[in-house]
DNA sequence: GTAGAGTCTGGAGCCTGGTCCAGAGTCAAG
DNA sequence: CTTGACTCTGGACCAGGCTCCAGACTCTAC
């Protein structure tokens, strides 16, 4: 397969597919004599497993850890699921962050209705 | 004041007074002859201002936008409520995403733990 | 007058996850 | 054999909010 159908495949565009073989996702592709890089169906399958667990919170560098500890092989649930325990934690700590913003805002928007103006007066901070 | 002075009692960098004179939060300083920016009391209270609007969820832009109003004068807490609300929006929006994150996560995570294994075994997909 | 601290410019760098580009070469169908 | 679609490289660029740098100049206290 040459990188267009399995960009296609994939679901991604050429672009990802060249990013991702120089980020380490993919591994670096066999290539024809012309250069061109050539792709068998394992690749659609691995941008796909990394786009999955990209949906799943994982960053680049986690994906590719994820996949490296696959290929080295012995990959259980047991041995990898802190991986994900990991992005669940990362994820509550910015719902966290973001809630205190929040709670912030709307604090200063109630005082603005009340009629504090923090908003229009800021020299009466 | 010269801006080592402003940006402590302010509490930012040198480096930060100058980037926000550069992006339109702070006017274009006036400058000795030698070219040190003179700053006065006024200056400090704005960064203050930036830096509180910045805690509550407001981006750089928004900030200028803010401060712009702010010093068209005719600016009230009914005529500015509405910028405070965008940001309540936006974060919601963001709490509402990494919910979504979230809960996928850990619905993989107890598939996970019920011996799915879609993280120990990606080609199983 | 001199030392040491402060200030100047503008441009690069950081981080993430890609996207886009030009200019050159290659492939496949008709 | 031509044409049009595809692929190659590698480097620049995006958002956001700064931070840091060199090399030159200025200020202030002693």
């Amino acid at each position: 397969m040459k990188i267009g159908q399995v960009a296609h495949k994939a679901g991604v565009s050429v672009d990802t597919v060249r990013f991702y073989e120089r980020r380490g996702i993919l591994p670096v592709a066999r290539r024809r004599p012309s250069g061109y890089r050539v792709f068998d169906a394992a690749a659609v399958e691995r941008i796909r497993m990394a786009k999955s667990l990209q949906e799943l919170g994982f960053t680049l560098d986690e994906i590719v850890d994820a996949l490296a500890a696959h290929d080295r092989g012995g990959a259980t649930c047991d041995s990898e699921r802190w991986r994900l325990e990991a992005v669940v934690d990362r994820i509550d700590g910015k719902i966290a962050e973001l809630g205190r913003a929040r709670r912030a805002a709307v604090e200063t928007l109630s005082d603005c209705r009340a009629g504090c103006c923090r908003l229009a007066y800021p020299h009466a901070d």
